[in-house]
DNA sequence: GTTATTCTTGACCAATCGGTCAGCTTCTTC
DNA sequence: GAAGAAGCTGACCGATTGGTCAAGAATAAC
């Protein structure tokens, strides 16, 4: 099993090239794959059960994929791909509550939006991240680093407690994701089948109230 | 796929039954199978992965367990068991903070000390439940209400803020849990191959904190 | 020491796995 | 409308899947 996403594939992580036919099947391919690997893992899944899922014999997956792993790759760099468009500006200028919320805000409508994506992600890295080693040690340990130095400039300057940043980060991903991986435990505990957006809301609003009380982080001024 | 754990199975949770060879190579098969399926899931484990690990013939694994199936749920079992003797006994005198720091610690010691139980749970989990939907609507939900209670009458008495309950169960697993089931992300991003009992120690006291703060959790007075 | 039970395992089974390929149809292009 | 490219898919391949079974080896019971 490789250990790195190959660079000529990840400029082709969108579908923006080939036909429309090409574009309309890639994409009805990509989905239930999604599905598929998100459920099974990718050892589990297999291609006929992708073929069934998107209604399409299974030559035709091969077809487009080419191979069982080169699908599974090129699902991950989707996933990577939206990660990396989040929370990329902050500065120490900012205000620590409003970014805080922002980034706890967003990684729930995530859990929402994309509980299939998140569930893929979390496959993966309970297999030991085979696929995803590089990524982890270089561009995402680069992104957290770059966010705990501001946390620490912030605590610094008083406007927040000196939490350790990086358990900080591991906190919000965990208990936000937490909706998305383990949606079968919540669903079978709160008994609502399907969370709402509401019960959502009521659960962001949660998360964001503990985390900045937690972590003593001084409100806004409302003028500046 | 069941959806149930037999009753008659689940008395048989611990293998205190058979003789000396059975309970010696029964152990042996039980731990191989929970690395094997923690990593890759029901489906994408394979009885000859699982004898590899055990280093015995794939037959022998037939023989003690039955099937492929019953050797999943026995292990399942078994991990439930373990849950179900965590906080069983909290009352309303008892003191929040130090109910909720034990919580945390406690959770935290079975992500270090069992994180394949651990990820083995979250796989099953991440498949949708297939084979834990009865304890989850069952069992794993009345402790919750049990706990919940508890933290609301906290909540009343101005011992905490009023916060909902469930929630704070749902943080306090999910920023636990994430230590053992996302241990390869962890890993990746602290560039700590393996996270030492210091690590543990520190993120640990993080938690409790942040928590502790964030419920606006009032400290225990000294004596009473 | 013999009988009965437990243990062990290679050979074998049908089903499924990921993947190849040839031959076909359908589009596009000029 | 002819030629070439793109799309489609059933038949087929060797490998692997979970599971069975019979025959023999080791152990236990008396």
């Amino acid at each position: 099993m490789g250990s790195q996403l190959d660079d000529a594939a990840l400029d082709r992580a969108l579908d923006t090239e080939g036909g429309a036919i090409r574009q309309r099947n890639e994409r009805e391919i990509l989905d239930a794959a999604e599905r598929v690997f998100s459920r099974h893992g990718y050892r589990g899944a297999s291609l006929k059960l992708i073929a069934e899922e998107a209604g399409l014999p299974k030559s035709n997956i091969l077809y487009y994929m080419g191979s069982k792993k080169a699908l599974y790759v090129r699902l991950l760099e989707g996933v990577m791909e939206r990660w990396n468009t989040m929370l990329d500006d902050i500065s120490v200028e900012d205000d620590p509550a409003e970014v805080l919320s922002a980034f706890i805000r967003s990684k729930m409508e995530m859990s929402r939006r994309y509980p299939e994506a998140s569930r893929l992600f979390a496959g993966e890295i309970l297999q030991g991240a085979p696929f995803l080693q590089d990524f982890l040690r270089g561009e995402l340990r680069d992104w957290v680093e770059g966010r705990a130095e501001v946390f620490r400039q912030w605590a610094e300057r008083g406007l927040m407690d000196p939490v350790d940043p990086v358990s900080l980060i591991f906190l919000i991903w965990s208990a936000t994701q937490h909706y998305a991986d383990f949606e079968a435990q919540v669903a079978g505990i709160t008994g609502h089948e399907h969370f709402t957006d509401d019960d959502m809301q009521r659960v962001t609003d949660f998360l964001v109230q503990v985390v900045l009380k937690g972590c003593g982080v001084v409100s806004a001024p409302t003028g500046h």
